[in-house]
RNA sequence: GGGCGCAUAGCUCAGCGGUAGAGCGCUGCUCUUACAAAGCAGAUGUCGGCGGUUCAAAUCCGUCUGUGCCCACCA
């Protein structure tokens, strides 16, 4: 016999040596019952043969597509759209099951559902990764020139959206393929300049000089959100200006920079400086004499209390230059090169450091180091070169009146955020923003449509505006930073500014599902824009924000760290039903989500099982056929299973509407695994055995439960489940079934749908008594399947209906005329006597019968002490001490059905 | 420097005022005719420390310690 292994490395080998090609037999082959016709369906689930076609089923049937001119209410998901840099990782996995689950769920319930797919050119992100791809030629974006390298650029979007769209097929994203958009569409640029337009209209685009991050690797401003602060290693050196008395000590990390300074600034009130304020200092190296002026900036406890002011190369020393008419003299090239001052042109600003530190200590000049000097420094978020700060001409955004609109959108209600303590996240951002720097001076994105003239006009050119054309005229070279079209996404995605059906369908959004990383990036940057270009309509009415994938021991996912996982492996190996399911189960409102190998198997397990379950269910004929029988018709196992059924439903529903995606997936779980295809499924087999009405019952409850059951889970694991319920019920599609809603049994009508608690209570008891005993099998040693004669006393309780099932359960056997029990288990008010042939382990059950006992006697002293307390007995409620009642009233039958088990052992 | 979280079983996390839970892992038994990718049984926790509120605290409040993230113009 072979030993089978999974498909993929990694997967861990069956360790089963019995795996055989089984027949499917029909256990009701011994009875009048027809054979069912069983489909066949292989013993295990191999994802790999359904899932690839099944997808392309769906999408050729159109199911995903969304209709404009439906009378359906509308759901609208937009897909943050991926970068097209190359390809998705577990992050987008997870985002994109929690988007399709919320869209097929919608879709089921009968909405016009848009879920829209597309993607983002990514400026700097993409012209970065071509780059680095032309690098490898030895070649530059230069040496190709501007319009063959976006042409270049373009050839790689292609070859990345057809890898992105290909993993967003494998995973099931129910997308409407058809409405696809790429920012850099023509429809989507002329949402851009119709926005850029209407802005710089209403003066709220401008062009203006200032001091920006500027990266001098990537050659271009970014904005403020774009840096990203560390806290590196420097060196704080105070440095002697001026001579004797008319001298001043500053400290500064930038000893590069002086050679820009164009002041010294001190504290207004800082009587150790005031006779110096208004006169003019030496500046060594440079022969230049540099004002000392007052300004409340400075921080007199900090350093020196005096600080040297760099205007060109220092957004809060341009500050202070701007407020005392200070010149701007720039010594970095956008390289961050020396530009000119002798002996250190030509220096890059690192090397110029330390050179100016040499040459100063050199003049005695150094008057203190301090090394190394912890201090936070700002990196380009794309390539981590440190950020030098530059005066430069770039056009802005005044976020001011956006950004208020878009916190008062969140504050007044119109748009909620999930989970709500990322409110307060958010708005610290929109309420302390600082205008938006939004050109970029790159060449991948779109271009700014502002002209110039040859005698200095400038034109902002809109859509359905003719250019300027004729001598001395040009285009602005620099394009938009990214995030301006993506933040154009939710109305531009459908036809906007053509006033679109589609728009008029779909927009406002119904929710965004992001991570928690781009609230500021891309989610604000949505409000603003929505709630501008729509006239106050935000884009999407709420927001629910997920956490980030992390690997199994809760650390980031990265590809430096090396625990990275391409989630085509993991659906290589164990199909993308477990790799959902997975995420699924991980994903708690707005907290980190880790995922690891296992326990994408033990998903794998689960859409086995689910597999099985059906199976087994077809072959007892298990049907959706007629109406269910009436309650009066059902067993008490059935109108529990229903019963539970019911709760199960409005549970999942109420956390869908929540965003309880860990929380649904677990109910599922445990609700299928345990009580359908554990419990309800092993107390029916007797059932299905003995034939009759009964069976027929049965079949149709098994039945209802696995379709029901099947279409709850869809949304999560849709390949599994579509193969199965369309087996199960002929039915089309799932994906295109009715959502459940509760299940109506008839002549036992009730508001919500069928519920039983009395049969609930009932299948408790019968659980309780086989948990019972089985483990007294256990502890007894005796061999899970070994038979064994036993009496099961009912009398007294309600489970009389079920003594069979029980019996096959606990393989208990008819007893002879001459039984005598060696054993003899009470439990809720039934009495299992068993004989075991006088092989009772005596010892073993008298340990465990102590154990047992100790235990019931805790809690009875528990509770009597709490019953006993006054202040108790005043002040809790009816429910509690009713509660603890019972608690006690269970104790207490506890010890009494220990202490007769103790006398009822026999005695050595 | 501000702000927000988190500390619960070996690991990753639920629970957030009334008997400590899940998944995975661990131990033992088993081909039990849907499923060995399974079944059954079992072990494991002073719920970070210290105070307080309460009849009752993992759960609320204070505080300490550890840890993570976000923001900020510390020269």
């Amino acid at each position: 016999m072979t030993l089978l292994t999974a498909g993929a490395s990694g997967a861990k080998p069956i360790r089963s040596r019995y795996i055989r090609a089984r027949t499917l037999s029909v256990v009701t082959e011994n009875t009048q019952q027809p054979k069912h016709s069983v489909p066949e369906l292989p013993t295990q689930y191999t994802p790999a043969d359904v899932e690839g076609p099944l997808y392309e089923r769906w999408v050729e049937r159109g199911y995903f597509e969304a209709d404009e001119k439906s009378e359906k209410p509308p759901y609208t998901i937009v897909i943050p759209p991926p970068n097209v840099t190359g390809s998705l990782h577990l992050g987008h996995a997870f985002e994109h099951t929690l988007i399709d689950a919320l869209t097929r769920r919608k879709r089921m319930q009968g909405y016009e559902t848009l879920w829209q797919p597309g993607m983002d050119h990514a400026g700097i992100a993409t012209q970065n990764v071509v780059e680095r791809e032309l690098a490898k030629e030895g070649a530059s974006r230069h040496d190709l020139g501007r319009e063959a390298f976006v042409e270049r650029v373009w050839q790689w979007k292609d070859e990345s959206g057809g890898q992105i769209s290909g993993q967003m097929r494998r995973l099931g994203d129910g997308v409407a393929w058809s409405r696809e958009r790429f920012t850099m569409d023509e429809g989507l640029s002329k949402a851009v300049q119709t926005i850029f337009k209407r802005l710089y209209d209403d003066e709220l685009i401008y062009r203006a000089e200032r001091i920006i991050n500027w990266c001098p690797r990537c050659l271009t401003a970014i904005s403020d959100i774009e840096v990203e602060y560390q806290d590196d290693d420097g060196e704080l050196v105070s440095i002697r200006y001026g001579e004797g008395d008319a001298s001043i000590v500053v400290a500064t990390t930038r000893a590069e920079t002086m050679l820009g300074d164009t002041a010294v600034a001190v504290h207004p009130d800082d009587e150790r400086y005031a006779h110096l304020v208004g006169t003019e200092i030496e500046l060594p190296l440079t022969g230049r004499s540099i004002p000392v002026v007052a300004d409340e900036h400075v921080d007199p406890e900090f350093g020196t209390g005096a600080v040297k002011v760099t205007p060109a190369h220092d957004p809060n020393d341009f500050e202070i230059g701007r407020r005392h008419g200070l010149a701007n003299l720039a010594v970095l090239d956008e390289r961050g090169v020396i530009t000119a001052h002798g002996p250190f042109q030509g220096l890059d600003r690192f090397e110029a450091r330390s050179a100016i530190v040499g040459a100063l200590r050199a003049d005695g000049r150094i008057v203190a180091e301090k090394r190394p000097y912890t201090h936070s420094v700002g990196h380009c978020s794309r390539c981590k070169t440190t950020i030098e700060p530059r005066l430069s001409m770039q056009w802005w955004v005044k976020v001011g009146p956006l950004a208020k609109a878009a916190g008062d959108a969140v504050r007044d209600g119109k748009v909620a955020i999930h989970p709500k303590e990322m409110e307060s996240r958010y708005f610290g951002w929109v309420d302390n923003l600082h205008d938006w720097c939004i050109s970029r001076q790159l060449w991948w994105g779109h271009r700014i449509p502002v002209w110039y003239g040859p005698n200095g006009e400038v034109v902002c050119v809109g859509p359905d505006d003719e250019a300027p054309t004729g001598e001395g005229w040009h285009q602005d070279t620099d394009v938009l930073d990214t995030w301006f079209s993506s933040g154009l996404w939710p109305f531009s995605t459908l036809g906007w500014p053509e006033q679109t059906p589609s728009v008029e369908k779909f927009y406002p959004n119904s929710v965004l599902v992001t991570g928690y990383d781009i609230l500021f990036f891309w989610v604000a940057r949505m409000m603003m824009f929505g709630l501008y270009a729509m006239d106050g309509t935000p884009p999407f009415h709420t927001i629910a924000l997920h956490g980030m994938v992390r690997d199994q021991f809760g650390k980031k996912m990265s590809k430096s760290f090396g625990n990275a996982v391409n989630p085509l492996d993991w659906m290589d190996a164990y199909g993308s039903d477990a790799v959902r399911f997975t995420l699924a189960r991980g994903a708690n409102p707005g907290v980190d989500v880790p995922i690891g190998e296992d326990w994408v198997q033990g998903s794998r397990n689960f859409a086995n099982k689910i597999w099985n379950a059906t199976r087994f269910a077809l072959m007892n004929g298990a049907t959706v056929e007629g109406e269910l029988p009436p309650a009066d018709a059902l067993s008490a196992t059935d109108r529990w299973i229903l019963s539970r059924l019911n709760s199960v439903v409005a549970e999942v529903d109420a956390y869908y509407d929540d965003y309880q995606f860990a929380k649904l997936s677990d109910t599922l779980f445990h609700f299928a695994w345990d009580e359908v295809f554990d419990w309800y499924v092993e107390l029916s087999k007797t059932t299905f055995m003995a034939g009759g009405p009964a069976a027929d019952a049965s079949r149709r409850v098994l039945g209802e439960v696995l379709d029901v059951t099947l279409r709850l889970l869809h949304p999560v694991v849709p390949f599994v489940t579509e193969t199965l319920w369309t087996t199960l019920t002929g039915g089309e599609s799932v994906v295109i079934a009715e959502w459940p809603t509760a299940v109506v049994v008839p002549g036992a009508d009730a508001p919500g749908g069928f519920r039983d608690a009395a049969a609930e209570r009932e299948i408790e008891t019968v659980q309780q008594v086989v948990t019972e005993v089985r483990r007294f099998r256990s502890d007894q040693g005796l061999q899970p399947g070994q038979k064994v004669p036993a009496r099961l006393d009912l009398t007294g309780t309600a489970l009389a209906p079920h003594e069979a099932a029980m019996r096959s359960l606990l393989r208990l056997t008819p007893t002879g005329e001459d039984f005598t029990a060696t054993a003899s288990l009470p439990v809720a008010g039934a009495t299992v006597a068993l004989d075991l042939s006088g092989a009772i382990d005596v010892e073993a059950e008298r340990k465990r019968l102590t154990k047992d006992l100790a235990a019931a006697e805790k809690e009875l002293a528990q509770t009597t002490a709490k019953l006993g307390n006054e202040a108790f007995l005043a002040k809790a409620p009816e429910q509690v001490k009713e509660k603890i009642r019972t608690r006690k009233a269970a104790a207490e039958a506890d010890i009494e059905r220990i202490t007769a088990q103790v006398a009822a052992l026999p005695t050595a």
